[in-house]
RNA sequence: GGAGAGAUGGCAGAGUGGUCGAAUGCGGCGGUCUUGAAAACCGUUGUACCGAAAGGUACCGGGGGUUCGAAUCCCUCUCUCUCCGCCA
């Protein structure tokens, strides 16, 4: 969410950045400030009301003290149709403030000057690229090795629960537990402290970083204890800073997990979801920064340097791409996402996205700071990515190591698999 | 799941209808003293909103109510603790 102050100091540029998303946000912006013009006028005049009507009842006791009844009582009668004004205003000053906040709630976060102009992704940047596309005898996508190697058993998922939550066996859960250890040791290198976080959230927790109120369609919900499971591991990861206020010299505060995943992935369909491409629930290490605002971008760009080396050491082909205005999330300012090239399939599979929110999460988590000596909070900055996702690596993985003898295990996973060959 | 107790500032803890945004202690910050430190002493120390400012308003777990007036009384929700039951 936008804060009142970036919205009412520099309301044109603001207009201007948001078209970058090919939208004009122009009406919500404008009506923000016209409903905090209410807001303010309102909460003026019950202020004003407030503050007689406290004088009053002050005296009312004293009076009665002073034996003063006649007089107590007329300061009562007034005091009681003070009263009647005030409450009508509160409640008008609560309208106002809901409908303040749902206008807010739909005015995303103004990306930053790199994004690129765009629709779709295929506008998107490619910002580089690494690694060597193999070349392969055979092209056979992961979910036919999977079969034939007894790595993973999309029927049974089925049979268990549904479509988009597979079974791991043998070597294939190996290999999910050695890409785990691996993410979490490379994170702890790099020095995220890991935190090992609950799987369900509740509702502030989801209004904290934005899933909630309009994204609940693509949570899993427990209804009767009004609970979530988790999307990403970033929710509660960034959800212990909720209401929070920092020490400048906090920063950064760096942390990573691992967690399952659960997304309902309502309307997704076809090739898209074949075996490992899109899942129901999935593993995932995430990392997470809380930044000073004036280093933010620079921590974005140290993020983006450290998922690299990670895919870089898996050995995978990859590219980085900056997101256009069009494929921008609602809540980034700017984004960076990895593909890697999974050869079975002959696709791209984007396999980290790594975000600055700027203070866009922080102003609903009231996540502060306070700089060294000033009484004075200012709002956090906040960033995440994937670091990294395991379906698609283990897809490419799969794919990309295909030999007549069967799959290689790459070098730097071999410490935690224990094997270097699957066959 | 059953019975009971409780939720107050960074922490501990007073306050049961008016002078309470809240005693006191600890901690934090600033100062005096000191070569430096400790101790002692003095001062200071929540957040948000309205206002150009002066100043005002709200907040004692959340929401609602009673009252001229609520941290204090009532309702409700959430959470914590103790005991019993169950249990990885």
């Amino acid at each position: 969410m936008l804060t009142l102050y970036q919205i009412r100091n520099n309301t044109e540029e603001i207009i201007k950045k948001l078209s970058v998303r090919n939208k004009d946000f122009s009406e919500p912006v404008y009506e923000a400030i016209k409903i905090d013009d209410e807001r303010r006028e309102i909460k003026g005049k019950s202020d004003l009301i407030l503050a007689e009507s406290n004088k009053l009842a002050k005296s009312i006791g004293q009076l009665f003290k002073e034996g003063k009844q006649a007089e107590a009582n007329q300061a009562k009668e007034k005091a009681i149709s003070l009263k009647e004004e005030v409450k009508k205003l509160a409640r008008k000053l609560n309208e106002t403030e809901n409908k303040l906040l749902q206008v807010l709630s739909e005015i995303p976060n103004i990306p930053n000057e790199l994004v690129p102009e765009g629709k779709s992704d295929t506008d998107n940047e490619e910002i580089r690229n690494g690694g060597v596309i193999p070349k392969l005898n055979k092209k056979i996508p992961h979910w036919e090795l999977a079969d034939k190697y007894d790595l993973i058993d999309f029927e049974l998922g089925n049979k268990i629960t549904g479509a988009g939550f597979p079974v791991y066996k043998g070597k294939g859960a190996k290999l999910q537990r050695a890409l785990i250890n691996f993410f979490l040791e490379e994170a702890e290198k790099a020095g995220f402290t890991e935190i090992m976080p609950p799987l369900v959230i509740n509702e502030d927790s989801g209004f904290g970083t934005g899933q909630l109120p309009d994204k609940e369609g693509q949570m899993y919900q427990i209804t009767e204890d009004k609970l979530f499971l988790i999307p990403t591991a970033e929710v509660p990861l960034t959800n212990i800073y909720r209401n929070v206020i920092l020490k400048a010299e906090d920063f950064p505060i760096k942390l990573t997990a691992y967690s399952s995943c659960f997304r309902r992935e309502a309307g997704s369909y076809g090739k898209d979801v074949r075996g490992l491409n899109r899942l129901h629930q999935f593993d995932k290490v995430e990392i997470v920064q809380i930044q000073h605002p004036d280093k933010s971008y620079k921590t974005l760009d140290e993020m983006v340097v450290y998922v690299e080396s990670l895919v870089q050491k898996l050995e995978l082909p990859y590219r980085i791409v900056r997101l256009c205005g069009g494929d921008l999330g609602f809540t980034s300012a700017l984004t960076y996402d990895f593909e890697v090239y999974s050869a079975g399939q002959d696709k791209w599979l984007e396999v980290s996205s790594v975000s600055n929110f700027e203070s866009f999460q922080a102003n609903r988590l009231k996540l502060r700071f306070k700089e060294t000596g000033e009484k004075q909070t200012k709002l956090a900055h906040t960033l995440n990515g994937s670091a990294l996702a395991l379906p698609r690596i283990v897809a490419a993985l799969l794919e990309n190591n295909y030999t007549e003898n069967g799959i290689k295990i790459p070098g730097v996973l071999q410490k935690f698999t224990k094997f270097d060959f699957i066959n």
